[in-house]
RNA sequence: CGGGGCGUGGCGCAGUUUGGUAGCGCACCUGGUUUGGGACCAGGGGGCCGCAGGUUCGAAUCCUGUCGCCCCGACCA
């Protein structure tokens, strides 16, 4: 595989510093910048637009499960945020206290939601009554804040963007149902439209949120061996409701509590979006998603009836397809390099050669291959190339986890990969969370999650002997 | 919270050791020539040198304090 040529100096390569290279690309590519508030980012247009066409797809799918939308406070009192044990204690340590209202000093301290189960909670604690009201399937887009010691843009911001759903139902069936499906949707959102392959899975006890009887989630593996969780599915059970003493009378008339779920998803996607399909040459954004799916770029367009030509060429595309004509007086090398580093799928090209035989140039990102067409068919040419690119993203990334994935039998074996190759490893797992500690001591790896798809590696735990039924995805993650 | 680094036009930096008129590259503005992989020439605008004290005739530079940010660890989406 030939590498990239990389034709601008300013993005520095994966290969020579990866965490740059993350930061180089956001800062090309005009994703965001970091802000004069610690820990926090501007998003800009560019990485704004990316997230509205995340959320506009996951909002259309969320809702054809039948989810609705409701919008929550940012506040939550202390009481409220103390009702469920783990979770106040899972999250205590990276919650923004409010304590003042204008000069006077609160009663009781506010804190900023790092999470909304107990506003969902309390509000169904009021608003269910029957198995008529069930159940409740509520989602919001907003930001949260956590504290963080330690910040990165997109990966770990201390406010960040995200939806948060969460859903009450009759009956225990009924949640996991639910839980299961939301991670469907999440899992299928992200290989279809985001060309990112996941492994879909359970988290262990240790790996699980806060005050949840199992978390699932989808891993993904980023371009420099490390996982990134992308998504997460919750099955609260009844512990949440009967914490905050949700419950309905059933068709007996008998009090029974509910069984709830949330799942969410956050702008830390768009980080993985970068690291799984970005190259020295800058950000690759998928067709689906990407703001804008193909730039025009008018050569010699100072010449006679250049511009007019792309002006239209522009008008017919912009009817099917999200696009954008640079016509600023920027010389046309200047704009190639601007947007591959902006991740801009297909380039068109169209100069006085182009006009003159009825055709016009279209430059994959994925490869800089160029393609004459003829403007008569250019529509169906642009849609082809647009799925191709689709297409070649989602398998490019299946390739790269394939490649970095593993399986270890022995300790010494699981030791030596997570070092030297780092990725994934599939190991046996005797399900002692002694064990899960043991090898993150030894090695930083974790456990990403028990996948769904099994297999018998061993018969014995990668690192204590004993007898293991669980195969267990390890690895170093974001 | 530990370990490291950095605060100087919008961005990236030099200048600090040895105090003496604030500089360079990019970006920006004007005009011209250019235009199929980050064009060139000429002219121009823009800086309480993070902040607060101190030393000094004089501080970006020396001293004290303070605030902020970035990177690497531990904790987390």
């Amino acid at each position: 595989m030939a590498q990239e040529k990389k034709m601008v100096e300013e993005i520095t390569s994966m290969e020579e510093d990866f965490a740059q290279w993350y930061t180089d690309i956001i800062k090309k590519a005009q994703l965001c910048e970091y802000s004069g508030v610690r820990g926090c980012m501007v998003i800009q247009p560019y990485g704004y637009a990316i997230w509205e066409n995340i959320q506009k797809n996951l909002d259309a799918r969320f809702k054809k499960t039948g989810v609705e939308n409701v919008y929550m406070p940012m506040f939550i009192p202390e009481n409220l945020l103390q009702r469920e044990k783990d979770h106040v204690e899972g999250f205590a340590p990276e919650v923004a206290w409010v304590t003042h209202g204008g000069t006077e000093k609160l009663q009781e301290r506010l804190c900023v939601r790092p999470t909304s189960e107990t506003l969902f909670c309390e509000h169904y604690a009021g608003a269910i009554r029957s198995y008529r009201d069930l159940p409740k399937l509520y989602n919001q887009w907003c930001s949260v804040v956590r504290w963080e010691k330690t910040t990165r843009p997109f990966l770990r911001s201390a406010e960040f963007l995200w939806q948060e759903g969460h859903t009450a139902h009759a009956t225990a069936e009924e949640a996991q149902e639910r839980t299961i499906q939301m991670l469907n949707v999440y899992a299928d959102f992200c290989e279809q439209e985001l060309a990112i392959p996941v492994i879909k899975g359970q988290k262990t006890d240790k790996e699980k949120f806060a005050g949840a009887h199992e978390t699932y989630t989808i891993e993904s593996m980023m371009h420099d061996g490390k996982a990134l969780q992308s998504g997460t599915s919750h099955n609260f059970g009844d512990g949440f409701a009967k914490a905050f003493g949700i419950q309905y009378l059933n068709d007996n008339n008998e009090l029974t509590h509910v069984h709830q779920t949330s799942w969410g998803m956050s702008t830390r996607i768009i980080g993985a979006i970068i690291m799984v399909h970005g190259d020295d040459a800058g950000l690759k954004l998928p067709p689906r998603i990407a703001p804008i799916q193909a730039v025009i770029v008018p050569v010699a367009q100072h010449k006679e009836g250049v511009l007019e030509r792309a002006n239209a060429l522009y008008d017919q595309l912009s009817e099917k397809f999200r696009m954008k004509l640079d016509a600023s007086e920027k010389s046309p090398g200047w704009k190639f390099s601007e947007y591959e580093m902006r991740g801009v799928p297909v380039r068109i090209e169209l100069g006085p050669k182009d006009i003159e035989n009825n055709q016009a140039v279209l430059v994959s990102r994925i490869d800089r291959s160029k393609t004459f067409v003829s403007l008569d068919n250019i529509e169906e040419e642009l849609a082809k190339m647009l799925d191709k690119i689709q297409a070649q993203m989602l398998e490019a990334a299946k390739q790269n986890r394939e490649e970095k994935t593993s399986s270890a039998v022995t300790y010494e074996e699981f030791k030596q990969i997570v070092e030297e190759k780092g990725g994934f490893v599939k190991a046996m797992w005797c399900g002692d969370e002694a064990c899960e500690m043991k090898i993150k001591e030894d090695t930083t790896a974790t456990s990403r999650c028990i996948p769904f798809e099994q297999e018998q590696l061993a018969d014995t735990c990668v690192c204590c002997g004993k007898p293991a039924t669980k195969m267990v995805y390890w690895g170093k993650a974001y």
